[in-house]
This record gives C-alpha cells, sequence and structure tokens, in this order.
DNA sequence: TAGTTAAACAGACATATGTCTGTTCTGTCA
DNA sequence: TGACAGAACAGACATATGTCTGTTTAACTA
C-alpha cells in the first residue's frame, strides 16, 4: 500500500485526500463557481499543479466526476445516474392584481431556482393562499410554480385570475362552462360560462413546502 | 435611441438583447457553470468576441451583475440587489436499506439543487412511498428534503430507519416512547421504546411535488 | 538490497479565455 | 448634411488554465 511522502495539511479529522478533493470540489460547483485544478492546489497545499491534476483524474476514472477536457473550470458532476443538472431562476410574485401578472413579473418578492430544461417557457412562483386545496396536498403558505400558458387541459391544476387576485384550483371544463374546482368539501366550485372575465394565467407544474 | 445595425436572431419576442443575456448567464450560474465570454458570444450568435463582452460589463456597471476581473468565467451575480443565488446539490436517494445511509449517500440516484445557505449541514433528498403522511400533505410519490440529524423534536417531521426501510413521520415522544405517527387515520402508529432499533436519519424541511 | 508503485514535485508547453485597440455600420440630432 | 453615439465587428495580445514529460520521495515487497 503506497502513502503520501509529505502531510499535505494539518488538520484532517476524515476521509482520504482524494474524497475531500471530491468533496471539496461539490462544494464550489454547489456554490456555482467550478473550481480550476490550481484552486484544488491551493485549497490542499500542493506545492505542484500536477499533485491536485492527479486526483481530479483519478475522481474522473473512478466515475465520481465528470469533466469536460481542455474547457476552464471543467469539472462537473457525473452526468450519468440522473439528467444533467440545469437550474434556472424564476421570479417569486407577490400578489397579483388585475392584469398585473406582467407588471408582477417584473417586480418580484425574490427569486427561485427550479429544475428542469432552460427553454423558453415562461415560468413564475406565487404562494399558495387559503385551504381550498388541501385535498391535492397543496396547503396554505406552500409555493406553487407556475408555467405561463392561456390554455389548459380538464383535470389539470391551474392559476387563474378571478376578479382581482390570482387563485389556484382544479380546472374542469364541462358542457362549454368552466369549473375551478377546490379540492375540499368545505369550498364550492366557481362556475364560469365562457368568455367571461376568467384567464388562466399558467399551469401548475411543481409544489414546494418548507418546513422550517 | 439607437440601434443594432443587424439583428442577431430570427425569432427574440420579448425583451432587449441585454436583457437576455443577463438571463442567459443567471440560467448557467444557477446550472453551475458560469459562461465564458466567447460562450456568451457564440450563444446569441455575435460574430466578435467583443459583442459579448460589451453586454457584460455594461451589465456589471449598471450592478446587473459582478465579475472577478481577470479569472475565467468569473461573472457572477452581484452580492447584494439582484437575485441572490443560494444553491447547493444534494444527493438523491434511492432506497435506504439497513446501516446503508452513508452507502446510499455515496452512490446517489441523482442530485438536487435546493436553496439555502451553503452551511456544513448534510442534506439529502428522499421519494415518499406510501400513503401515511397525506394528511400532512405529503403524498406517494413526493420528494422529502431532509438535514441529516441523529435527534429530533416532538412534532418534526422525520426521516426514520425502522428495520431495514426509511419511513417518514412525524415523531412523537411521550412517557419516554418513541411514536413515530402517521398523518392519515387509516394507519396506526409504530410505538417504540427508548433504544429500540429505530434511528432518526433526519428531520424533513422541505417537500416537493412535481405535477408532470 | 533492488525493484515496484503511488504520490508529490518541477518545469515547460498548448490552449482557453479575458482584455485591448481600432474600424465599420446605422440611426439620431443639431 | 455632418457630427455623434450605440452597437457590432475584426484582430491582436496578455493572462489564466489544462495538460504533458520527467524526476524525486517514501513505503512496500520479493
Amino acid at each position: 500500500m503506497p502513502r503520501r511522502p509529505t502531510p499535505r495539511s494539518i488538520t484532517r479529522p476524515r476521509g482520504t485526500i482524494r474524497s475531500e478533493v471530491l468533496a471539496f470540489v461539490r462544494g464550489r460547483l454547489a456554490a456555482g463557481s467550478p473550481p480550476t485544478v490550481r484552486e484544488v492546489q491551493q485549497a490542499f497545499g500542493f506545492k505542484a499543479v500536477e499533485s491536485a491534476r492527479q486526483h481530479l483524474e483519478a475522481l474522473v476514472a473512478e466515475g465520481s466526476l465528470a469533466k469536460s477536457p481542455g474547457r476552464s473550470r471543467g469539472y462537473r458532476l457525473p452526468a450519468d445516474g440522473g439528467p444533467e443538472l440545469n437550474v434556472r431562476l424564476i421570479p417569486r410574485l407577490g400578489r397579483v392584481q388585475a392584469g398585473g401578472l406582467r407588471e408582477a413579473i417584473e417586480d418580484p418578492d425574490g427569486w427561485l431556482a427550479v429544475e428542469g430544461p432552460a427553454t423558453g417557457e415562461e415560468m413564475f412562483a406565487l404562494t399558495v393562499r387559503g385551504e381550498s386545496m388541501t385535498g391535492a396536498g397543496i396547503l396554505p403558505g406552500d409555493t406553487v410554480i407556475v408555467r405561463r400558458q392561456d390554455t389548459a387541459r380538464d383535470g389539470e391544476i391551474v392559476v387563474a385570475q378571478v376578479r382581482d387576485e390570482a387563485t389556484v384550483k382544479r380546472l374542469r371544463l364541462r358542457d362549454g362552462q368552466i369549473v375551478l374546482q377546490p379540492e375540499n368539501p368545505a369550498f364550492a366550485p366557481l362556475i364560469f360560462a365562457p368568455d367571461t372575465e376568467i384567464r388562466i394565467l399558467g399551469r401548475v407544474v411543481e409544489v414546494r413546502r418548507r418546513l422550517a
């Protein structure tokens, strides 16, 4: 069993150097800035660039990391075992007043990272108010992530603008009527004739709840 | 009002080029790989590197972006103002077999981006099986994000290892007994004496559900 | 002891990438 | 019309960064 000629660091509480290099790279990737080989070198106190590169290449060889050869900061998480990490930022909206979706998107309450292809789809997030959708596992305070679209199909959970407020309901199309169906027996469905002043703002594609 | 000499792209439905460059960089940052100037150039079809750099520098000047001069892929989100990106990657675990949490984390099914300070906290994600927690709005197929910890307080939703399987339940501490309480009247609580072979794996801090 | 091996080291080289200088294009405005 | 400004372009240069080659160190082993 070989060993390292000189100790690289004073405190090395757990794990081998190699696994710590992996942890270091993972941390940097999570922080949004993949490290360079020389940054790894510096972080571990190596005196030669190649020392860091050897560990990195070994991690690639064993499948713990992936890389784009030649590219700067080219080390990534391995693509196998899951879809390519594909995150985008979407605005978290406050109250959506009448006709103000565009304005609300321009002036968001914050930003949210969601996974999914970085297509041109417009997305936004809303905080759920009220208990009308508890039957679908959507509780007050939950965040719904919405794909912006003007139409939706029967049975989909949508965000609709009713009068001055955006509301989350299940869409039902019956006999030419538009029904916004709560998922809570304590609430009554909202029934609209076609071409009423009701507007579909988008379709709910994800629900999130923090239990802080 | 100045204008661009040549159209850069066929379809440019909304927003100016500059705001789209900002969106592009944000997306790349969120995905964990800051773009190079030349990658921005290529993405927008510029014929000169400098064209891309002008937009990037303008965004830095107006405070929408920050950068580390000279560093490769040095464009960042500004520390203040703009959308603070605080994302870290956590492993999505498959089945957690007996004693195998560590092994499961080493060999994840995939990775998930979650928001929160990049502290040293160990986190992982699990897919919920069964309907025992529907009363708490946690449905089968939901993803729970778990903060790794060995203990928990009364009333918290935890992931516990019972025999050979990880399970999500609400923790109740009564009369020196450990109770794993389902949130569904159709399921019975699991009651354990202290020091039984039950182990808290962590506390559920977030719930996510995709509605394809 | 000599050979082997993993790891670290030193230095150089090739490429990727940020940056600079000057030019061209096209609309705006005096 | 001519000066001006914003934007894009072309080309070059300096630096950052990945990669290669060869050497040294220290443990293990036949």
